[in-house]
DNA sequence: TGGAAAAATGAACAATGTTCATTTACTTTG
DNA sequence: CAAAGTAAATGAACATTGTTCATTTTTCCA
């Protein structure tokens, strides 16, 4: 079956190129002009084309939703360096930080909009693989923190999501717009102070 | 010119009646369903009437994120009580995150969503008042903590920014569904829960 | 009361996601 | 190798959006 073998490489090789088509889009010009004629066009195909590769718009936010832990994931790795628990969740939270300065939109689609979620919903997936291994990274590394005496008296896992929470925190009000016009002194790096802050903070515990 | 008063008059009160049914469809339906179209039919006036009070749909959902950050702010009042800045620092966080989690849309409009913001680069406004003056409350609360004693080391101002994007970034990610299918334990109180963590943290400094 | 000014209307436009009957290209079969 | 069948690709068409603006209706005042 070695035609049936070559049409399937075609399927899968037009449905890179086409989410190829869509990621340049979409980091050059935003979500919404990433439009399916506008992802059609850029690859010389035709708009019912696209449709026959992915449900909907959704399903190709998910796509590159997806593509967007992978690389995150691979930021990661340098951590892998870091043997001390409590540097490397110090670190963590700079490569996370890194990521969404370098990514905003890319960032806003992983943790904001609503297109991979829906997506989600809509094949009836429970589960949010992507950002539960991202969570494990770090719960991992904060359980190991507790493990060699740090965080006395904390459960890992609300810890965990509040490291979390005071991350996304900052890169989401930096992408969204609410810093700028908030009077700060140095917007430009109000994230990366106030992180520097947050290390302060357990540094002092 | 009693005339033209009434008429001053009136032309508030449609614009009142304009917003009191967008703000309704806006917590019935989200914004996706708050259409140009369904707020005119829901007060029996035409399309074009509308436009005619506001510019644009941005502008319309600026004013419903100013009305939110009124009640907010009305929220807020209970704290007042509160004469020791660290407990009310505490208590700040929590009337947030039940604002947060009593009104999602509205809160995704004040802090998310791109249509307020779009709506003051559209009129050359570098400001963001409403936004400002709610930093304002946590900043001050934050130096008085500082005034007597607490956070020794810090700066007044990330040190906010920190604290604003922590309590944020819980109430971001709940919203935006992120905390669901991540296998966290207790997914109902995970926010409360994370918050707690937080408090334990700042108690054991 | 009649004409000007203001207010309100809703048809029309462009852009979007999505569908599907039709066309084109390829593969298999007699 | 030609015909028939299958798979892939097309793009016109539809519904829904925000937005505009020529037209109509209402209100006001001289």
């Amino acid at each position: 079956m070695a035609i049936a073998d070559r049409k399937a490489k075609e399927k899968d090789d037009l449905k890179a190129l086409i989410l190829k088509g869509a990621k340049k889009l979409f980091i050059d010009k935003g979500v919404e002009q990433t439009t399916i004629r506008s992802i059609a066009e850029s690859i010389d195909y035709s708009v019912g084309t696209v449709y026959l590769h992915f449900k909907d718009k959704n399903a190709i936010l998910h796509s590159l939703h997806t593509q967007g832990f992978s690389q995150l994931s691979g930021d990661f790795k340098v951590l892998y360096n870091v043997s001390d628990p409590m540097e490397r969740l110090k670190a963590l939270g700079k490569v996370y930080i890194q990521f969404a300065s370098d990514n905003p939109d890319m960032y806003d689609l992983m943790f904001t909009l609503k297109a991979p979620m829906e997506f989600l919903d809509a094949i009836n997936e429970e589960e949010w693989n992507e950002g539960k291994a991202t969570f494990d990274v770090l719960h991992t590394t904060v359980k190991q923190c507790m493990e060699i005496g740090h965080f006395t008296g904390h459960k890992s896992e609300p810890l965990a999501f509040m490291i979390w929470s005071l991350v996304h925190g900052m890169c989401s009000l930096e992408i969204s717009k609410r810093c700028t016009g908030v009077n700060i002194k140095d917007p430009e790096h109000i994230v990366t102070n106030a992180y520097d802050e947050f290390i302060k903070l357990i540094d002092k515990l």
